[in-house]
DNA sequence: AACGCGGGGGG
DNA sequence: CCCCCAGCGTT
């Protein structure tokens, strides 16, 4: 063999077709028998619903999903409708599903879809990953789920279940290890019933070739799992190299006025809780009167501090210390500095509030003696 | 407390 | 290109 069909063969193996199909039987198999067929976006299939599901689905799985899918769905039953909704309408039906800038996405590619597409989602490839959200792997779920159309995907479920069969070696996020992966997957994906087999292929990961403690016992592909033969199916695929995260602390103001209501703002729409609204942030180390006069042009008084609570994303800690804080004087500028609300909270409305907001929201609104007062600091 | 998930955007 | 970003549920 040359030396570069060794190099190209090992970068990207090829599979011999009659090993693909009967990995692809194998799988096909399985799921006329154990896969999932009456998910609520599956029941009147249409692409539409698949779209708003593959969404949903990307960072979520399908137990939380399922209910938010739901009433997404009734509140915007089509593309015109969540064209025309308005944004925050959207973001409130996605608040507490994490991953925000999915929202304001799948708002904007409604929108292209309606001026380009004439309303109808299309079916290729390349126009479906144009739109906003959508990426290669989605664009394949779309297109295959929603059109019957082949098109590989390669989501984590898929990624797990081909980094162990073929033990793929180092992590998938490298973009050598992506490459090979993909590879493979276009590869085994049957031009025939592809929507099946992907669908299989997700559930297979979801249910049986889980990250834990995967089921081979009960697996369509024991026979043929390298990683199983070799006696370590969990060293695949490899984890994410990792790195410490850095902590950072703020200060959450529950700003009231003298009615009660709670002052609000929305965040910009980029970075964390983007587009969200969410409560003052004053930085530990900045004294909160001077702050609140400077930044808020308004006097306040310090009333009491809530239990502080650590919220943590991928890269970083963020420690928050709650501050209930009276406002004396609500002043004029207050409200025209940026998009601000007083918020009642007897009476809550559509709005997208960040996820640790929402819980400080819930706690206040009950008396004090309710309060955990122990609580560790984070 | 650590981990993983798909796509977008910036260096 | 590669690396960083985002928020939740699960383990």
């Amino acid at each position: 063999m040359a030396d570069r069909e060794r190099r190209a063969q090992t970068a990207l193996p090829t599979i011999p077709l009659e090993e693909a199909e009967r990995f692809s039987q194998r799988v096909l198999a399985w799921f006329d028998r154990h896969g999932r067929k009456d998910l609520p976006w599956q029941q009147p299939r249409d692409p539409y619903r698949i779209w708003i599901s593959e969404i949903m689905l990307q960072q979520t799985q399908v137990n939380t999903v399922i209910g938010y899918f739901e009433r997404f769905i009734q509140s915007f039953p089509d593309i015109p409708t969540l064209t025309a909704a308005d944004p925050d309408k959207v973001m409130h039906h996605w608040s507490g599903l994490g991953y925000y800038a999915r929202a304001r996405n799948l708002h904007r590619a409604a929108g292209e879809v309606m001026t380009r597409h004439q309303g109808v989602l299309p079916d290729d490839l390349d126009s479906l990953q144009a739109l906003p959200g959508i990426g290669r792997s989605t664009a394949g779920a779309i297109r295959s789920l929603a059109f019957g159309q082949y098109a590989p995907i390669l989501d984590g479920n898929v990624k797990r279940v081909l980094a162990r069969h073929f033990v793929i070696p180092g992590w998938p996020g490298n973009n050598g290890v992506q490459k090979q992966l993909w590879r493979l997957s276009e590869q085994l994906t049957p031009h025939r019933q592809t929507a099946q087999y992907n669908q299989a292929m997700m559930d297979l990961g979801a249910t049986c070739c889980v990250r834990g403690k995967p089921l081979c016992d009960s697996c369509p592909l024991v026979q043929s799992c390298q990683a199983l033969a070799e006696g370590d199916v969990s060293r695949y695929p490899a984890p994410k190299p990792k790195k410490v995260l850095p902590v950072r602390a703020t200060r959450m103001l529950i700003l009231t006025d003298p009615a009660g209501d709670i002052l609000l703002e929305q965040r910009p729409p980029s970075g964390i809780w983007g587009g969200l609204w969410s409560l003052p942030e004053c930085p530990p180390e900045q004294p909160l009167k001077d702050w609140c006069r400077q930044v808020l042009g308004c006097d306040v008084e310090e009333r009491d501090q809530l239990r502080p609570r650590r919220h943590s994303f991928s890269h970083f800690h963020l420690d928050i210390t709650p501050v209930l804080v009276a406002v004396k004087n609500p002043a004029k500028g207050l409200m025209d500095a940026g998009p601000r609300v007083w918020y009642k909270l007897s009476q809550p409305d559509d709005r997208g509030l960040a996820a640790p907001v929402s819980r400080i929201l819930r706690e206040i609104d009950r008396p004090i003696s309710e309060h955990q007062s122990g609580g560790e600091a984070p």
